[in-house]
RNA sequence: GCCGGGGUGGCGAAACUGGCAGACGCACGGGACUUAAAAUCCCGGGAUCCGCAAGGGUCGUGUGGGUUCGAUUCCCACCCCCGGCACCA
C-alpha cells in the first residue's frame, strides 16, 4: 500500500473532528497540561512562522496527552486592529466582514496541519461576548485607579487630523501621507503599569523557565534606577521648585545650571516671564518638531538655549541658569535634569558646545584610573565614583556614602528625597480608531466621568459603513453612539469614542479560554484555578516585551481583584525563531513566500511539520528548502514501507513479547538497545530540552537500524532484502521489530499524527492513538552491553578496546596497555600517569 | 556604548556532566535494480600528506594565550555576526 498523506490527512483530520477527541473537561482527578500558542491575528493566509509555532505546540500537547495529563490546547484569533480599518479605508471591505472571512480561510488551513486543537473553545476578540470583559475590567481597573485619564503627548499628523502610533510614524513623517509628525497634547486613558514595577521586575527571578534573553529584555525595559530627588527652587520665585531626578546626588556640587524637557510644564510661564515670548515659543516649538524617535535616540545634536531664569542650588544655595534642551526627556524622571559637565557625558557636551561652566567635583580614588588627571582641562566627563571635592561638608567621602548623606540630608531640610525611578511607563490604551474594544465611559457636565453601569455592558461597537481615516475616531461621528444620558443623572451626556489598544485584547485571553462561553463573568475562578497557569507558551520573541509584560501586568490585576491565585501567567516561554527564504523574512513584497497550502498539497501535513521541527532547534532561524523539506517527506515514506512490508506479521505480534523472549542473537539484543534508547532520546528530547530536532533524528536512527535489521535477518542480502526470503524470519525477530515498531509509531505520533494514526490502526489497534499511551523504557535493556572504550597516548587516539559494560578500572589499565595499536606508542618511553575514566576513556601519559 | 545569544564539513546541524568532533538530514559521488530513467535499496565522504593497497602520519570546532592526562565544552584577551536596549539624568 503506497504512503499517500493527503488521503490520511482528510482522513484522520475527519475523525479528529468527529469524535471531538481534542476537546476536554475540568477533570481534578488527572493532572492538567495547559499548552498554548500564541494566538494569530487573522491576516488572511498562515504563513510559515505560524506553521512552526503550532508545529511546537502541538508536538507538547499530543505528547503529553499520551502521558496521562488532561491536555487543554485552544486557539483564538487576535481580531481587532489597525490592518482591517486601513483595509476598509482603501477598499471600503468593512473589517467585520474581512476578518471573519480571514478567519474562516485561516482556520481551515490550521484544521489541515492537522493541529490538535480544542475548537469547542475558538474564540475571536472581535465578539462582543469577549470584548465586553476588556470593558467590565476597564471598569474595575477605574474603580480602583488602575485605569485613569490624563493629558499627554502623542504624535499627530495634521494632515489626517488623526493619532499615530510610534510604528506608524516613518522617518519622522506620516506613513499615509508623509506629513510631518508633530507631538500634540491630548486626553487619553492610561493603565497604571507602573503600580506593578517594581514586582514585574522583581519576579522575573521567579520565572525559571523563560529565555534569559527575553528576561533580560524586560528588565531593561522595565528599567528601575535608584537616585534623588531634588527640588531647586525658582531664584525669583522660592515658592516654585524645578525637582530634577538624579542618581548622582554626589556630584550636585558640580551642578552649574539645570536643564529641562521642552515639554516641561514650567516652560509655558518661563516663556512669558522672558524678554522675549515669541521668540522663547518658537524654539521650544523647533525642538518638539523634531523627530521624536530621532531625539530619543540621540541622533540629534545637542541643543538648548537659556530661558533667563535661574534656580537656586539647595546643597549650596548658589543661583544657577535655567536652559530648556532637546536632549531632556519629559516623559523620563521629573523631566528636569540637574547639569554636572565634568561628571556626565551628555552633560559635558553640552556645556562644551555652549561655553558654560565646568566643574569638578569627583577625584579618582586611589583604586581608580590612575590616568585621569586631578587637574588640567577635561577632554571628557569623568564617569566614575570617586572621593568628593570641593562638596562642602562632604568633601572627602565616597561617592556611594556621599550619596547617602546627601540624600539623607536633603530629606532632613525637606528639599528632597531618595527615589527610585522606572523607564518604564504607564500604558496609554486609547486609540482613535473604529475596530477596537470602545472604552465604556461617559462624559457627563454634571458628573465628570462615569462608567458604563455593568449590567448596560458591552457597549458595542456600532455600525459604521463609510471608512474616511479622517477626522476623528469614526465613533466621535456618530451622533447616537455620542450622545447617552449619563447613568447617574440621566442628564445629556457624551460618550468616550476612543478605543482599546489591542493589546488589551491579547493580556488576558488565556484566562477565557478555560470557560470561553462564560456569560456572567470573564472566567469562573475556579475553572481557572485548575486550568492555569499556562504550563507551556510558544510564540514569537517580538512579543518578549509588550505582550508578555502586558500579560504580567493582567495577571496581577486579577489576582488583586481575587478572580486567580498567581501572579505569573506563564510557567514556561519558549520563543520560537523566524522562517527565511533566501536569508531574509519571507514577504510579499520581497516575493519570498512560501505558501503552506501548495506545500500541504505536495507533501500532506506530516512532511511539512516534521520538516519545520527538525531543520534546526526551535529558538533559531531556519533557512526554508525545499529539498529539506522532500527529505522529511523521504523519511516517512521510508518509515511507512518498512511498517508497510511487515505490516501482517507485526498485526499477529505481540509487541511486548519482546521483553520476555529469550536467547536473541546479537543482532536481535542491538535492535532492542536501540529501541529503548531511541525512546529515553526521544521523551527527554521533548520533554525537558525541546529540542525537537535531534529527536526526529534519534528516530531517524531507528529507521536505519530497523532497515539494517531487516537487511541482516530477512534476506541476508544487501540490496535485495525485500524479496523472498520470509522463511527465515525467526519468532524471536518478528518480536523485536515489533516492539521497535511500536515504540516508534508512538514516538512519532506527535509529529507526523496522520501517518501514526494510520498505522497504528493499521496495526491492529482501535480507539486511536490520542488514546494510546507513551512508550517507557528498560533502562537495562536501553545500556550497551558491551563498550567501545578509546584510548589515549599523550592526548592522542591510539586505540580503541571492545570490553563489557562494567569492566573494572584496573582491567581497562591492563587491556590498554597490552593492545597492539597502543603498543608501539609506548614502546622505549616511561609511562608516567594512566587514567581511566571508567566506561569512557583510557588516556596514558608516556615520556 | 550596555545587555543577551552565536561563530563547528559544500549546506542545516549534533556532541546532554571536560572524555572517540561532525550523529541526523540536505546536496554530491559510486553501486544494485531497470531496456532506460525516475523512485527505491546499499556504500562513500573534514582537510592534507605518505602508500598500488590494506593502512598510517599531521592538522582541524572564529583568533591568540591559559588550565588539564584530555577542551567545541572551563578561564583570560581579541575579532566577527545576529538580536535587544540606548541622550533614561
Amino acid at each position: 500500500m503506497d504512503y499517500t498523506p493527503q488521503e490520511l490527512d482528510r482522513k484522520w483530520q475527519g475523525r479528529w473532528a468527529e469524535s471531538r477527541a481534542f476537546e476536554t473537561e475540568v477533570d481534578p482527578s488527572r493532572p492538567k497540561f495547559y499548552c498554548l500558542e500564541m494566538f494569530a491575528y487573522p491576516s488572511g493566509h498562515a504563513h510559515m512562522g505560524h506553521v512552526r509555532n503550532y508545529s511546537m505546540g502541538d508536538v507538547l500537547a499530543r505528547m503529553k496527552r499520551m502521558r496521562g495529563f488532561n491536555v487543554l490546547h485552544p486557539f483564538g484569533w487576535d481580531a481587532f486592529g489597525l490592518p482591517a480599518e486601513n483595509a476598509a479605508i482603501k477598499h471600503g471591505v468593512h473589517p467585520e466582514t474581512s476578518t471573519r472571512g480571514n478567519i474562516a480561510h485561516m482556520k481551515g488551513q490550521l484544521q489541515r496541519l492537522g493541529i490538535s486543537y480544542a475548537w469547542d473553545r475558538e474564540l475571536a476578540t472581535c465578539d462582543a461576548e469577549y470584548y465586553t470583559w476588556n470593558q467590565w475590567l476597564f471598569i474595575r481597573m477605574f474603580e480602583r485607579g488602575l485605569a485613569y485619564r490624563r493629558r499627554s503627548s502623542v504624535n499627530w499628523c495634521g494632515s489626517c487630523n488623526t493619532v499615530l502610533a510610534n510604528e506608524q510614524v516613518v522617518d519622522g513623517g506620516c506613513w499615509r501621507c508623509g506629513t510631518p509628525v508633530e507631538t500634540r497634547d491630548l486626553e487619553q486613558w492610561f493603565f497604571r503599569i507602573t503600580a506593578y514595577a517594581d514586582e514585574l521586575l522583581e519576579e522575573t527571578r521567579a520565572l525559571t523557565k523563560w529565555p534569559d534573553k527575553v528576561l533580560t529584555m524586560q528588565r531593561n525595559w522595565i528599567g528601575r534606577s535608584e537616585g534623588a530627588r531634588i527640588a531647586f527652587a525658582l531664584a525669583h520665585d522660592r515658592a516654585v521648585p524645578i525637582d530634577v531626578f538624579t542618581t548622582r546626588v554626589d556630584t550636585i556640587y558640580g551642578a552649574t545650571l539645570v536643564v529641562i524637557a521642552p515639554e516641561h510644564p514650567l516652560v509655558a510661564r518661563l516663556a512669558d516671564e522672558s524678554p522675549d515670548p515669541a521668540a522663547f515659543r518658537a524654539e521650544v516649538q523647533a525642538f518638539r518638531l523634531q523627530d521624536k524617535a530621532a531625539r530619543m535616540s540621540g541622533e540629534v545634536e545637542k541643543q538648548g538655549f537659556d530661558t533667563g531664569a535661574c534656580v537656586v542650588n539647595p546643597f549650596t544655595g548658589e543661583s544657577i541658569p535655567v536652559w530648556v534642551a532637546n536632549f531632556v526627556l519629559g516623559e523620563y524622571g521629573t523631566g528636569a535634569v540637574m547639569a554636572v559637565p565634568a561628571h556626565d557625558q551628555r552633560d559635558f557636551e553640552f556645556a562644551t558646545r555652549y561655553g558654560l561652566p565646568i566643574r569638578r567635583v569627583i577625584q579618582p580614588d586611589a583604586d581608580g584610573d590612575a590616568h585621569v588627571e586631578a587637574t588640567g582641562p577635561l577632554t571628557e566627563a569623568f564617569v566614575d565614583d570617586g572621593v568628593l571635592a570641593a562638596s562642602g561638608p562632604f568633601t572627602g567621602l565616597a561617592s556611594e556614602a556621599a550619596r547617602a548623606a546627601m540624600t539623607q540630608h536633603a530629606a532632613t531640610q525637606g528639599f528632597g528625597e531618595g527615589t527610585i525611578q522606572f523607564r518604564l511607563k504607564d500604558w496609554g490604551i486609547s486609540r482613535q480608531r473604529y475596530w477596537g474594544t470602545p472604552i465604556p465611559m461617559i462624559y457627563c457636565e454634571r458628573d465628570g466621568i462615569v462608567p458604563v453601569p455593568d449590567d448596560q455592558l458591552p457597549v458595542e461597537l456600532p455600525a459604521v459603513t463609510h471608512f474616511t481615516g479622517r477626522g476623528d475616531s469614526p465613533l466621535a461621528q456618530l451622533r447616537e453612539f455620542v450622545d447617552v444620558p449619563c447613568p447617574t443623572c440621566g442628564g445629556p451626556a457624551r460618550r468616550e469614542t476612543d478605543t482599546m489598544d489591542t493589546f488589551v485584547d491579547s493580556s488576558w485571553y488565556f484566562y477565557r479560554f478555560a470557560d470561553p462561553r462564560n456569560a456572567r463573568q470573564p472566567f469562573d475562578p475556579a475553572v481557572v484555578k485548575y486550568w492555569l497557569p499556562v504550563d507551556f507558551y510558544v510564540g514569537g520573541v517580538e512579543h518578549a516585551i509588550l505582550h508578555l509584560i502586558y500579560s504580567r501586568f493582567f495577571a496581577r490585576v486579577f489576582r488583586d481583584l481575587g478572580l486567580v491565585d498567581h501572579s505569573e501567567p506563564f510557567t514556561q516561554l519558549l520563543t520560537q525563531g523566524m522562517v527565511l527564504k533566501d536569508g531574509a523574512v519571507m514577504s510579499k513584497s520581497k516575493g519570498n513566500v512560501v505558501d503552506p497550502d501548495q506545500m500541504l498539497q505536495k507533501y500532506g501535513a506530516d512532511a511539512l511539520r516534521l520538516y519545520v521541527l527538525f531543520v534546526a532547534p526551535p529558538e533559531g532561524e531556519i533557512e526554508w528548502t525545499d529539498t529539506g523539506l522532500e527529505g522529511s517527506f523521504r523519511f516517512l515514506a521510508r518509515t511507512w514501507r518498512f511498517v508497510d512490508h511487515w505490516c501482517d506479521r507485526l498485526v499477529a505480534a505481540d509487541a511486548g513479547a519482546a521483553a520476555g523472549i529469550e536467547g536473541l542473537t546479537e543482532g536481535e539484543r542491538a535492535l532492542r538497545r536501540k529501541t529503548h534508547d531511541t525512546i529515553r532520546r526521544v521523551t527527554a528530547d521533548i520533554e525537558q530540552r525541546q529540542q525537537f530536532n535531534t529527536a526526529i533524528a534519534a528516530m531517524m536512527e531507528l529507521v536505519n537500524d530497523l532497515y539494517a535489521f531487516g537487511d541482516a535477518t530477512v534476506t541476508g542480502a544487501p540490496g535485495r532484502r525485500h524479496e523472498g526470503a520470509l522463511a527465515d524470519e525467526r519468532p524471536q525477530a518478528i518480536a523485536v521489530v515489533a516492539e521497535a515498531v511500536d515504540a516508534l509509531v508512538r514516538l512519532l505520533s506527535p509529529f507526523a499524527p496522520h501517518m501514526a494514526e494510520e498505522i497504528w490502526e493499521r496495526l491492529g489497534h482501535a480507539g486511536g492513538l490520542s488514546a494510546a499511551t507513551w512508550p517507557s523504557f528498560d533502562e537495562a535493556v536501553a545500556r550497551a552491553d558491551s563498550l567501545v572504550i578509546p584510548v589515549q597516548v599523550n592526548g592522542k587516539l591510539r586505540g580503541r578496546l571492545t570490553v563489557p559494560a562494567g569492566t573494572p578500572e584496573a582491567e581497562l589499565e591492563r587491556l590498554a596497555l597490552a593492545d597492539p595499536a597502543v603498543q608501539p606508542h609506548l614502546a622505549g618511553r616511561t609511562i608516567r600517569k594512566v587514567v581511566v575514566a571508567s566506561g569512557r576513556m583510557v588516556s596514558v601519559v608516556v615520556q
